[in-house]
DNA sequence: CAAACCTTGACATTTCTGTGGTAAGGTATG
DNA sequence: CATACCTTACCACAGAAATGTCAAGGTTTG
């Protein structure tokens, strides 16, 4: 056996079957397949998937906005008209920092927390 | 007066004042604000709402998207780490016309659809 | 100053994403 | 050829994204 499958895969990655092939969907890897239609993991799809698993730690993403850096680079249409977008009037009347993205973030935490310390609200 | 409040904004591009403040809050968009803190929409602003209703509209992309896109041009760190990701071992044992896209795409609407269709399961 | 409009914050709903199962049916191999 | 592993398809569910709405409290302006 030169290249292993998919359990062997996510034993050796730490991606769980399912989403290897949730992976393969997003079209983020290319997988060789058997005669028989098994999924083939050679080394070049191990260190892959370790690195990607790595990028999406590193910068807290998830498969689909890489999915969605893959279509930037698959479209040229669609890079041309973002690129566009972000170009033209920059938009921003003052000077700003541009942070707001901090705040932003928070956001989705502050929710989280509201409504972890909530349950005990339904009594009163 | 020479710029517009939000519902005035509001009403000529076609978001509602909630999105507005949601396309702010996620970095999309900066606004001049009034003394008194109202936010307020010059014509480059409103320009600017109606080409990103066009932009989502016709590659089909969510506001956490271009936010994402936003990251990529704003962090050389993401920029140079996705990049590189793409490059290194284009992971394609084979040449696939790598547009399995479309039947990934596809899959979120037979799910849609296939949920649509199983409601009177319940009663079996 | 009062009516109309804005602000932020919190809660609710809907849809999609990320993940985990399970079922029905092929593939591999001792 | 039987056991173990794989495949696709479908169901389920928690968490995130996209939106709406309401409340409490400032701002604008006739």
């Amino acid at each position: 056996m030169e290249a292993l499958t998919i359990n062997e895969a996510a034993r050796t990655t730490g991606w769980s079957p399912r989403m290897l092939r949730y992976v393969e969907r997003a079209g983020l890897l290319e997988l060789r397949r058997s005669a028989g239609g098994y999924r083939l993991y050679g080394p070049a799809q191990l260190q892959r998937l370790r690195t990607l698993r790595e990028l999406l730690a590193r910068f807290d993403l998830g498969i689909a906005e890489l999915g969605f850096a893959r279509r930037l680079r698959n479209e040229p249409a669609l890079a041309a008209a973002v690129d566009d977008w972000f170009l033209t009037e920059p938009a921003r009347p003052q000077s700003v920092p541009a942070d707001d993205w901090l705040r932003w973030e928070q956001e989705k935490h502050q929710a989280l927390l509201a409504a972890a310390e909530t349950p005990q609200l339904e009594a009163a």
